[in-house]
DNA sequence: TGAATTCATTTTGTATACAGATTGAATTCA
DNA sequence: TGAATTCAATCTGTATACAAAATGAATTCA
């Protein structure tokens, strides 16, 4: 551990994907920064950044609270989700640098080793990775914050997708996989509507195993990329 | 001043987004605390949360310095506007609340009262605000983020835009108040589409002012035409 | 001359003390 | 009983002192 100010960021983080720390929780200053051997202040600091990010909320005089999660989002999510990954999977097919694409396939290797070993938690973080990496690739600071907040939700509903109790689930756990293998060869190929394609496939997976939300349709903004005059 | 924090804060945000702070112009923590009668650690705090907003950028030990504007982060801008543009206002057709409309007409108010009066700090402002309200509209926490982050470079790109030179800059001044009141005509009707179609009417004008903005940028760095060649 | 180095100055990062607000349990009053 | 109130414990907000890193100008050396 280099210094405890990126392990305590690393690990709230990590604890909101996963719902180790449940939504709306309520975390302690005090007692974090004894944990980590910090003082108050850069608990502070990185509380705030991560609040920033969307992980956290702060309320005046009431401290940080883990970022609830409602139904009213939600739906939100699923009909925003969709389009910011298309548009991000767009540019990042062409704007990749080869660095990326290297960390996004050993990235793809860790998840596939955490679906192997049934980890849980290794297929949450390796997941929200990889998608993280291609808003990397996508070289957009415009989307990538958005991509953010999505990425949150994605792995905190995905937390019983990555808990199969049956058969189908598992088959569904494998699909993905597939998947992420799928994209990269996509990027391999810069084959800017191959990915968008699966984009909308990945997320026809992840609706139809979150049943217990209601998923409207997609908002179909995606090819409001081309009437911008795209390459 | 009702708190110092909040003026800072307030006061960081117009000067970036008025360009009364240049782009990539450093910020000097103790110097800040002084002018606001604040000590370093509020100051600190401010400083972090517009980073997190994209106002600013922080390197470890070298400080804050105001969010640069260079041409690749420009040209990404130009293709993810629209989309998010329009999907914030798609939404805010259906989502908006009596009293946002409301602040949406006053903002409208004060927008053409600074148009009246040639004052483009006002206009900026107004402008800005009048944008981050239909946000608010939406209701969309996953779209918010990356509308802001564009909203920044919107004010800082229509900077020359709000001080016009010209009898043709004048009449478009104009056309930007008249298309803020046919978005508000818009969402009065509930009118999704017509939003849509507003966005890239009002997009349009905007569009043109970025050849204002990126012609001196142009001659220093020659590397442009090369680089809209490659695509 | 000019490139590298040293060192004082400046600026950021962290710990700590104290001030101010919130919370919740004990107490009071109808 | 139960609603309102009080007050102490708890937690957050801010100021300040000190530690550590970066900056830049003076100095050294080739």
């Amino acid at each position: 551990m280099a210094n405890g100010k990126n392990s305590l960021y690393d690990d709230i983080k990590r604890q909101v994907l996963t719902m180790e720390l449940d939504p709306g929780q309520s975390l302690d200053e005090v007692s974090l920064g004894e944990r980590y051997g910090l003082s108050r202040t850069p608990v502070r600091e990185v509380i705030r950044r991560l609040a920033g990010e969307g992980f956290l909320n702060i309320e005046e005089h009431r401290g940080a609270r883990v970022a609830p999660m409602d139904h009213s989002t939600l739906r939100n999510f699923f009909l925003v989700a969709p389009m910011v990954y298309a548009a991000v999977g767009r540019l990042a097919a062409h704007n990749y640098k080869p660095l990326q694409l290297e960390a996004l396939q050993e990235t793809q290797e860790r998840f596939r080793r955490a679906t192997r070993n049934a980890d849980p938690q290794g297929m949450a973080v390796e997941n929200n990775r990889f998608h993280e990496i291609i808003g990397e690739m996508s070289a957009s600071p415009y989307l990538i914050p958005s991509l953010g907040r999505l990425l949150i939700d994605h792995a905190r509903i995905g937390h019983t997708f990555f808990r199969p109790r049956n058969a189908q689930m598992e088959r569904h756990l494998q699909l993905a996989v597939e998947h992420h293998d799928a994209f990269i060869a996509a990027f391999v190929r810069h084959d800017e509507s191959a990915v968008v394609d699966l984009v909308f496939e990945h997320w026809g997976l992840s609706r139809g195993n979150m049943e217990m939300f209601i998923a409207p349709q997609a908002m179909k903004a995606d090819d409001w990329l081309d009437r911008t005059g795209t390459c």
